[in-house]
RNA sequence: GCUGGGUUCGUAUAACGGUCAGUACACAAGAUUCUCAAUCUUGUAAUAUGGGUUCGAUUCCCGUACCCAGUACCA
């Protein structure tokens, strides 16, 4: 028996961002595709030319192939290497046009042929009639619904007499065709996801499927046209959808079309974290964590995060997603696009909506970062330090003759300058705390900044300051200032405890002269301390406090062996004279 | 309201008639340590509810509750 290619489609409307639930929906029809050998086919469903919105499109094109979900139809690339949506039949666009509004002709050609055989009408009724004949039902506690109950009794081709029905279509333009839904019929369907499912038709309405007014087709007309020329094997599509299958059934059927008509199978929907409803744009600025894979701004100025922006990996981020409804049937979590390619499968696909969770949107980007390379990850950070005002240069040579004054471990303080040999060192035993590349900077920024300003750490001011950190401080942009407050550094912060420090740096910069590495400074700087029978944890409290302007942090020889001595020194000046007790 | 869909630890999910109901995130405790993380160990925590069917139901059937979607000349 010989199988037809397996072929599916992503459809979006542009009439705004593509939302993270519609990257999944993609991202579900690509693995479907791939894993069949078959085509993932990209269309853009603008039948609404009042909800259109500029930029809307080429956003959806930049998000996909941002998460590395290709098309392999629909699109063409410009002389520039820019994607674009297919206008014209290529190789790579066997059916283009693949924007419906550049398919017009085509549906008004398969509405009138259902006209023609009875299965659909013309309607006169206007938007006003329609809306008082809803308003007055509502007012009757029932619902007005346009279908074998009323539609005899309004205008329509089935109660004019025909020359009316042709004077109307000559002489107005606000008509439309709606689908004739049989009284009483059971329509037996069956999705991949959800089984059998069993409708009657006297509960389905009359749905438009043609307007004359803009002479495109609604959703469910071109939907069924399209998939059908386009030779769509399965509609793999959010569960907003299931409600209108029946009448999608019924139309395959009205075109003779049920022998292939596709199989389809409804995604469960992304739900908000608390669990109340669909996963709507607001929600991400209300809870923190972006809705949209990418930013955007809006034709009104308002801006929406992006999963990019906010420092995202895109493979983290692809990753997460599809563990959102779906899992492999064994205990990975960790899977690329090629391993989430090869095991995917509609069976193990959740019926119910899944809760969106940051901390395991977190949790996947950490791994992610740890799976990076160093080299990877160390021109990640030396951008971001850019942004923070911070210069890396990969040739020291170069540098110095321009001006910068290195110390034996390639850090220019004053200047703020370093190599990049420095970031890759910092990166290297600093990763293993990070989730994002920003984290660096939260975690390590005093490596490439002296620390100045003691006060905000509540030292001078004898107390720490009474400020519970938010639960929900995770992300790196809330909890910047949650671990300064974590301990009351002056209890430590003592006359004798510092004058201990400022002796133990004395010698560690001067007079010792072994191994300055980790290693070696916590061997020397420990043992000078031991020595001398002082309390180990109040010195090492105070020198890092001197050096990372922070009660908390990194170890005191990782910073010391990084800095230099010189730096060090410094600082511990600086901290002494700046911190009165 | 009506129509359809759904319901396993706080969250995502596993177990497709027989398991001490597993895993991950989160949370808690301990270990480690110069602090904070990280790491390791351990732990708390779930089959919405009532009836069936069955030797046996998380799993199959029916009712109830709750949640979600749809109910547009929007997709």
């Amino acid at each position: 028996m010989s199988e037809k290619r397996t072929r599916v489609r992503f459809a979006p409307s542009p009439t705004g961002p593509l939302h993270m639930g519609g990257v999944r929906t993609a991202l579900y029809n690509y693995l479907y595709a791939k894993q069949r050998g078959g085509d993932f086919i990209l269309r853009i469903e603008d039948t609404d030319s009042h909800r259109f919105v500029p930029g809307a499109e080429q956003y959806i094109i930049e998000a996909l192939d941002w998460c590395g979900i290709v098309p392999d139809e629909g699109l063409v690339k410009t002389p520039e290497g820019k994607w674009e949506v297919a206008e014209e039949a290529s190789p790579q666009a066997p059916h283009a046009p693949y924007r419906q509004s550049q398919r017009k002709p085509i549906y008004r050609e398969y509405a009138e042929q259902l006209i023609k055989n009875g299965y659909a009408y013309y309607a006169f009724d206007t938007a006003e009639e329609l809306d008082a004949a809803r308003k007055e039902a509502e007012g009757r506690g029932e619902t007005f619904i346009y279908n074998h109950s009323t539609r005899g009794s309004l205008r329509n081709a089935l109660t004019l007499d025909p020359e009316e029905t042709s004077r109307l279509l000559e002489t107005t333009t606000d008509w439309t065709v709606r689908f004739k839904m049989p009284e009483n019929e059971v329509v037996a369907m069956d999705d991949l996801i959800r089984g059998h499912i069993e409708v009657n038709t006297s509960t389905l309405d009359d749905k438009v499927l043609w307007k004359r007014a803009d002479e495109l087709p609604t959703y469910h007309l071109a939907n069924i046209v399209d998939d059908h020329l386009m030779e769509i094997t399965e509609v793999i599509r959010g569960e907003e959808w299931l409600p209108s299958l029946p009448l999608h059934y019924m139309l395959y059927k009205a075109f003779g079309w049920t022998s292939s008509m596709p199989r389809f199978a409804h995604l469960p929907l992304l739900l908000k974290p608390d669990g109340k409803g669909k996963l709507s744009k607001r929600d991400g600025d209300k809870m923190g964590f972006p809705v949209f894979p990418l930013r955007w701004v809006a034709p009104t100025g308002e801006v929406s995060r992006g999963y990019r922006e906010d420092g995202y990996f895109p493979q983290a981020f692809v990753n997460m997603l599809a563990f959102l409804g779906w899992n492999p049937g064994d205990e990975r979590e960790i899977m690329s696009l090629e391993e989430l390619t090869e095991a995917f499968s509609l069976d193990h696909v959740s019926k119910s909506g899944a809760r969106f969770n940051v901390e395991k949107a977190h949790w996947y980007n950490r791994e992610y970062l740890r799976l990076s390379s160093l080299e990877d990850l160390t021109a990640k950070a030396g951008a971001m330090l850019e942004g923070h005002g911070i210069k890396v240069v990969d040739c020291p040579v170069c540098a110095i003759t321009a001006g910068a004054e290195f110390n034996e471990t390639g850090a220019d303080f004053k200047n703020h300058i370093f190599t990049a040999d420095y970031v890759g060192s910092v990166v290297g035993f600093t990763r293993e705390r990070a989730s994002f590349v920003e984290d660096f900077w939260k975690i390590a920024s005093y490596l490439f900044v002296s620390p100045k300003d003691f006060e905000a750490f509540g030292i001078k001011a004898g107390a720490a300051v009474e400020q519970k950190a938010d639960p929900r401080a995770k992300t790196w942009d809330d909890s910047a200032t949650a671990p300064f407050l974590a301990k009351d550094a002056d209890k430590f912060w003592k006359e004798e405890n510092v004058q201990m420090a400022l002796e133990a740096v004395e010698f560690l910069t001067k007079e010792y002269s072994g191994d300055f590495s980790a290693e070696g400074v916590e061997t020397a700087l420990e043992e000078y301390i031991r020595s001398r029978e002082w309390p180990m944890g109040k010195v090492m409290n105070c020198i890092r406090l001197a050096l990372a302007g922070s009660a908390s942090g990194l170890g005191i020889a990782d910073i010391v062996c990084r800095i230099g001595r010189a730096e060090t020194a410094s600082r511990l000046a600086y901290a002494k004279q700046r911190l009165s007790f």
